[in-house]
DNA sequence: GGAATGACTTCCACTGAGCGGAAGCCAGTT
DNA sequence: AACTGGCTTCCGCTCAGTGGAAGTCATTCC
């Protein structure tokens, strides 16, 4: 039967993933033909699958013709993590608006840092985090701060790797990364400055959990602030306390269901 | 072989999404048992496509064994209506910290009000709604201000509906119903009082986008307020016409992704 | 201790759901 | 009127998916 570029072993549930995933490589919505070209499927194979997907209200379609993830999924999305999210979300907020400046709070996930919340301002600001986002360890200061406190063999793991440089001010070299790690455990915060992207700083301290670090809480500010910015260190630390005070009686597993889905 | 339960027809697909929504009907984490019943799928099956599922991190694994939903899901679902999520939540903010009051973001969704963003202090406090959280429209607050600016045939098609109670308060009379979203649409703000829960009430201000009702926003107080909860509609109308400013340039469609993906 | 219970995991031969090339359709565009 | 690009439908072949049954592994109970 003519050959064709039929990729057999490949599974639907596969395919069905590949599809909801497609919307995450690039803003917006994404037409019938962008979408069969990120998933890497035929046409006509995904053109059945969106469609199912879209009856269940995981893809909606615009009255463009295009489509976009439903609302459905946003729904069941919203059950992940409820527990931390819940908890510490009044934190953030009396951190932000104790400070005035843009606060996150962030986990591990895999070799990078998921931001789990954050709060700001109606000031537009420039925005490298968003929720749901990662940026690797080693660039900003939540990222920092879980890596210090962290157990030894997921350090040494992370150091291993290609650094990524994001700025001309991003510390890249293993050796001297670790020995700033080494500085951040005794002093019990971790700082950038202009390491992600030009113009911000950053300075965030951890939140422990069950005597583990589980999470760190940071503040993002203009770089004009840096020389200043631990000034905001007994807020930061005053609010990790209570956020840990606040999550202690959580169990670990379902704060965030134990949050090592790592991609990468 | 031998009869068997095999029920032809059901394609890969909504055995998949059967799976990620059996997590939505009960709050924590299931056993592969809990999740092939509540999809109704054979152990066998629902366990390769939950381990399928595992690895693509859309659910997670609990060192006890049982399954949540994954990272991977909430990530991607983060996509889904930030326009308006990122674009309202300072205001939002703006709303609870000058009211110290529970504030809600809510938009319909077929016949009910969908929480799209809920602000609030450390206080505990009963929580009827939540993030991603529905509510029928006709007891609640934001519900009702929805209803009352909506499109005539959306008004009538919902109040030829049976008006579920949730308490004593609720107001389920069709035809009082309808007078009394008259009267919100003349005064421009909705109210209720104990009508999901006993011991709160709520007032809520609609938000316009292109002329046409596209959310609401609203307090939650203590019934103990509710004689008073009027004095904060100047901040709540206020508010409102930030978040009208701030989402004119966002085209429709891209607010939430045509929002009306109506479970029910 | 060992049998019984409950929950998960693996196996494997059958089969229909999924497949996708091709043809059809429908707006725009030239 | 021909062309283009993007979506939708069709349909017979076939392999991914299936799920009953048997195997494993804790835990509980006698």
């Amino acid at each position: 039967m003519a050959g064709g570029s039929r990729e057999p072993g490949r599974t639907v549930t596969s395919k069905v993933l590949s599809i909801l995933e497609a919307f995450e490589k690039s803003r917006g919505a994404l037409s019938l033909t962008d979408i069969a070209e990120k998933s890497g499927l035929p046409l006509s194979t995904a053109h059945r699958l969106v469609n199912e997907l879209t009856g269940w209200g995981f893809l909606s379609r615009e009255p463009n013709g295009r489509y976009q993830l439903g609302i459905r999924l946003w729904e069941l999305a919203q059950n992940t993590g409820r527990q931390l999210r819940d908890a510490a979300r009044p934190y953030i907020q009396d951190l932000f608006s104790l400070t005035g400046e843009t606060a996150h709070l962030a986990v591990r996930s895999g070799h990078e840092v998921l931001y789990i919340d954050r709060v700001y301002g109606s000031k537009r600001l420039p925005r490298a985090s968003r929720v749901g986002g990662r940026l690797p360890m080693h660039a900003t200061a939540v990222g920092k701060v879980i890596l210090a406190f962290e157990e030894d063999w997921v350090r040494d793991a992370y150091l291993n790797r290609q650094l990524e440089r994001h700025t001309a001010h991003t510390h890249v070299d293993p050796k001297r990364l670790a020995a700033e790690l080494t500085q951040i455990r005794e002093q019990g915060y971790a700082t950038t400055l202009e390491e992600v992207r030009l113009g911000s700083c950053s300075i965030a301290v951890p939140v422990f959990h069950t005597g583990r670090i589980g999470a760190a809480i940071g503040l993002v500010l203009p770089t004009s602030q840096a020389a200043t910015m631990t000034r905001h260190l007994p807020v930061l630390r005053g609010i990790a306390a209570q956020i840990e005070r606040a999550t202690a009686r959580i169990p670990l597993e379902s704060l965030l269901g134990s949050h090592a889905a790592g991609t990468e």
